[in-house]
RNA sequence: GGGCGAAUAGCUCAGUUGGUUAGAGCGCCUGCCUUACACGCAGGAUGUCGGGGGUUCGAGUCCCUCUUCGCCCACCA
């Protein structure tokens, strides 16, 4: 019997392993392995939550919860998505392998807008607009685009292997979620925080709809600053210049504004100046809102078509003319009486800029044009410029709600990682403006509120949990607003709707809310952060979780976001065919410090992803070793053995787990702030370090348990007896553990292999299996520290043999001189460092008169190379003198931090006798090197 | 305009309340097909810690200042 090479190496021909029945492929096949492995997590049951067992509904485990940002229905996954996901992954897996009871929602969101984009660009292939379908078939056709092809995403996430409760899926249009997000609506209503707001607010004249301050994005734009000269009423030859970037707005002109400072206009104030172009003549009125250092320091003002312009208005009663239609073009709307002269009709407002430009000039009232960088407002969805509109819409009145979300990360019962961005967090609520929620579009949750038709006054609003179908005062016939809700009014409940809200009494709501972390980018930290938090206080009373982790983006090599338009995306489809999903996590992971972008190249994948692949292929031959050494007879039970049996190679190598262990559990951080629910200052910011987690896991399990532990014990593996017994069973023991610690970065390959393990129980499954506990305090062993001078040994071995071209094929000899103690324990590891440095060690009470290469380890070691023919005398002579004068110029500033009587006096004793030590061991070691020098080069 | 952050090895970043000779990964150089692994093994090189000033017995770490880059907010028409 011979394991099966697939593929046999191109450079050698490998002879076959060691027949055993368990022996592993020789090469590890992600793709044949993964979607298996999955399935029976899944069939299992393992990432199914229970609610009974939460501590908060009477079960012996503290919960552990997270909700899953709803990616779009429509999406399909981006990398974005799979560092979301994966970080999400590797929390939720730790949490559950640490007995909590442990729940990943998972779900979609409608996504109002996108998603009504899609259908209608759908509807334009065709021919076609909304309007005529009419809104009921419309919506009917995108309920079933979305039942035909959402969700694609959640099956995408599977694949990387995210361990959510699928039986817990969620999406925000279902009957229970919108149900929440009506009685949301009418409590706020009955709160008095929801109005009706007459008001200028960012239109989209692409998606015909309103939307929110944070929904309208700032683009940075090179713009042109008209400077128009309107005359002055009594006094043709006089006139006032204003200046304007949107000339086109100046139909809608209702006043020009001054400071009432400015001394310049003071005498124009309650005069009037003729609106160019229509011949109108408008007020100059006084206004703080003018600016003297802008421009002229005189504005003009349109209250329907600019926010401020607006507030001006309202302050002096000023008449607001509409001149844009939602569509974007010049068109008379309310107030406007023949303003839009008949030949701008219909025209697109950027036309109607030029058109109006250019009668200017002509007209000679245009006095002059410069570029000008400024700030234009993009819809977030099409990117359309947006126009300033003045029209009716749904606010919620945010300031009392953002009240206790702010006090919520004050008090430390929510903390924000990275904590920079606790300060934004802060200037966003403390600065907090209302919540535009209604939109003009048919995809979504429809404003829950009726008019009827026949009460007077005619739009008294009815607002109520249930359908209305007669008016409860007069029992006419209503009519429902026509709006929907931002999709972000049923985000901003996920953490609470999810789990059933508003049904005080489910289940899982009282087991898993308040949830634990949210994990999601720093880009909707106002869209979606902050206001679940004002959610969780205004309906729960509570925060809806203790952390926030704001991790960073996805770029390229150039630090470009990754993006679709851009073309520079990767397809972590394309990289899990590749590498396996466990790759594609293991980098991601690993090269993602706290809130730091990842930095991947869609260019070479396989450059960019060969660290996860390599330490998967790594830990598959450390369990081809395994199994080949330890896999087809019984293991001791490790636990059986007695202290006593152990290997210094093996007291070692556990002392090193317990270290990472430890390390592990620092870096991913305490699970949860404790029964008080508030962080205390000094773990305000500790934990979810996720990158530390996996350097600490890799550095154990490559460079501690694979370069040396394995190496230590291929002979005592090899060589029947007891003594093999011990070292299989420290062996399979040790890699338990590593498997158990690396789970939650690469699930897969863990659990493919922790299967195979001598000793495994059928139908138990890593990712239920228990998180690894430190047995030991740390440094304590002196047996395991032994063999950090084996180490040493070998190292300095290595080296010499380096620095002077020994054939790695030649063993040689060294003389070694060591304290009794030392020299005792290195005779008994003989062997062992003969196999690892090739080299024999041959023991002397003093230095031998032999000259040769020269090394002097900590504590005393001391060892000689002869080398015959192969050193270089002077060679050698110069490389101690260079390391001796090093090590004086240390020493001498050593010494003076030690005769300075201000250190002496102030520095804590520690830190002395730490110094003192170290010239102890420095002198110790200058001794030794001036002695050897002279030895060796004293003569010549 | 306001606020926040960053500047440490070629690259990406650690560096905990000031206290060993400033670290890691990747990359680079040298040698090696050593029966788990060449997706590997062994060894190596590399830093006036952005500039300047200050506090201190002691500064990558604290303060000031300058420079250069990010990010967020904002009503410069």
């Amino acid at each position: 019997m011979s394991i099966s090479d697939t593929s046999p190496s191109p450079s050698r021909p490998r002879p076959a392993s060691p027949a055993t029945p368990d022996a592993l492929p020789a090469q590890y096949d992600p793709a044949a392995t993964e979607p298996a492995i999955y399935e029976r997590w899944d069939q299992a049951g393992c990432f199914v939550a229970d609610a009974s067992r939460s501590s908060r509904a009477g079960g012996d485990r503290d919960p552990y919860t997270i909700v899953l940002p709803p990616p779009n229905v429509t999406a399909i996954l981006h990398v974005g998505h799979g560092l979301n996901a994966t970080v999400q992954d590797v929390l939720v897996r730790w949490a559950r392998m640490k007995g909590l009871e442990t729940l990943w929602v998972p779900g979609t969101d409608h996504a109002g807008i996108a998603t009504q984009n899609i259908i209608e660009r759908q509807l334009a292939d065709e021919g076609l607009t909304r309007q005529d379908l009419g809104r009921e078939k419309f919506v009917e056709r995108t309920a079933e685009f979305v039942e035909k092809t959402g969700g694609t995403i959640l099956r995408q996430l599977r694949a990387i292997g995210a361990s959510a409760d699928w039986s817990r899926t969620a999406y925000t249009l279902t009957p229970e979620l919108s149900l929440a997000v009506r009685e949301a609506f009418v409590r706020l209503y009955e709160r008095g925080l929801i109005y009706r707001g007459h008001r200028v607010i960012h239109w989209c004249p692409r998606c015909l709809t309103s939307l929110s301050d944070e929904e309208a994005e700032p683009v940075e734009t090179n713009g042109m600053l008209y400077h128009v000269a309107y005359a002055l009423a009594d006094d043709p030859s006089r006139a006032l210049t204003v200046a304007t970037t949107r000339p086109e707005t100046m139909l809608g002109d209702v006043a020009v504004a001054v400071n009432p400072s400015d001394e310049r206009y003071a005498d124009l104030v309650g005069r009037r100046v003729i609106l160019p172009i229509l011949d109108l003549p408008i007020p100059v009125i006084a206004d703080d809102y003018a600016d003297p250092a802008f421009g002229t320091g005189v504005v003009k003002i349109t209250p329907a078509h600019d926010a401020n312009d607006f507030e001006v208005g309202r302050r002096h009663d000023l008449p607001m003319p509409v001149v844009i239609d939602e569509q974007g073009r010049m068109n008379e709307g309310p107030d406007a009486q023949g303003r839009v002269p008949a030949p701008l009709r219909g025209v697109d407002r950027f036309d109607a800029r030029k058109r109006i430009v250019e009668q200017l000039e002509a007209a000679g009232r245009l006095v002059k044009k410069e570029p000008h960088v400024h700030n234009v407002r993009h819809c977030y969805r099409c990117d359309t410029v947006v126009e300033p509109r003045l029209s009716d819409q749904w606010f919620v009145r945010m300031a009392p709600l953002a009240e206790p979300a702010l006090e919520g990360v004050r008090t430390g019962r929510i903390r924000i990682l990275p904590e920079r961005h606790v300060a934004v967090y802060e200037n966003w609520l403390t600065n907090i403006r209302d919540w535009n929620i209604s939109r003009q579009l048919w995809w979504g949750h429809r404003v829950p509120v009726w008019y009827c038709k026949q009460c007077d006054p005619p739009n008294d609003v009815i607002v109520s949990r249930e359908d209305v179908d007669a008016c409860p005062g007069c029992g006419g016939p209503v009519e429902q607003d026509p709006d929907v809700l931002d999709t972000w009014f049923s985000s901003w409940l996920w953490p609470m709707s999810t789990l059933g809200w508003p049904n005080e009494r489910s289940t899982d709501l009282r087991a898993f809310y308040p949830t634990d972390v949210l994990v999601t980018a720093p880009e909707i930290l106002f869209f979606w952060v902050a206001r679940m938090i004002m959610a969780g206080y205004a309906f729960m009373g509570d925060a809806p979780f203790h952390s926030v982790y704001l991790h960073g983006t996805a770029r390229d090599t150039q630090g470009r976001k990754m993006s679709k338009s851009l073309g520079n995306g990767i397809d972590p489809q394309d990289v899990i065919a590749l590498y396996g999903a466990d790759a594609l996590r293991y980098t991601l992971v690993a090269g993602m410090g706290l809130g730091a972008d990842v930095f991947l190249d869609p260019a070479d994948l396989e450059k960019t992803f060969a660290p996860g692949r390599n330490f998967a292929t790594k830990l598959w031959n450390i369990g081809r070793f395994l199994l080949s050494n330890a896999g087809t007879d019984d293991v001791r039970p490790f636990a059986e053995l007695a202290p006593r049996e152990l290997a210094r190679a093996d007291a070692w190598i556990l002392e090193r787990l317990d270290a990472a262990v430890r390390e592990a559990d620092r870096a991913l951080g305490p699970v949860n702030p404790g029964r008080r629910g508030v962080w205390l200052p000094e773990e305000q910011t500790a934990g979810l370090r996720l990158n530390d987690f996996a350097e600490t896991a890799r550095r154990f399990v490559w460079n501690e348990l694979a370069d040396w532990y394995l190496e230590a014990t291929k002979t005592r593996l090899q060589t029947p007896g007891a003594d093999q017994q011990v070292a299989r069973s420290v062996l399979v023991h040790v890699f338990d553990q590593a498997l158990r610690l690396l789970h939650p970065i690469v699930p897969y390959i863990t659990e493919a292999l922790w299967q195979r393990l001598p000793g495994h129980v059928d139908g138990t499954f890593l990712a239920t299996a228990r998180w690894p506990e430190a047995r030991s305090e740390p440094g304590v062993d002196a047996f395991a520290a032994d063999f950090e001078l084996v180490k040493d040994v070998v190292e300095a071995m290595r080296r010499v043999r380096a620095e002077y071209n020994v054939p790695p094929g030649k063993s040689i000899e060294a003389f070694c001189i060591a304290t009794p103690d030392r020299r005792g324990m290195l005779e008994q590891e003989f062997s062992l460092i003969a196999r690892l440095s090739r080299t024999a060690l041959v023991f002397l009470d003093a230095s031998p008169e032999t000259k040769g290469a020269n090394v002097i380890l900590p504590g005393g070691t001391e060892l000689v190379v002869p080398l015959e023919g192969l050193i270089d005398v002077k060679k050698e002579c110069a490389r101690l003198t260079s390391e001796l004068g090093g090590l004086e110029k240390q020493l001498a500033s050593l010494e003076a931090r030690l005769e300075n009587p201000g250190f002496i006096e102030r520095a804590p004793s520690h830190v002395i006798e730490a110094e003192r030590a170290k010239r102890t061991e420095w002198s110790a070691r200058r001794d030794q090197l001036r002695t050897r020098i002279e030895e060796l080069c004293g003569a010549g």
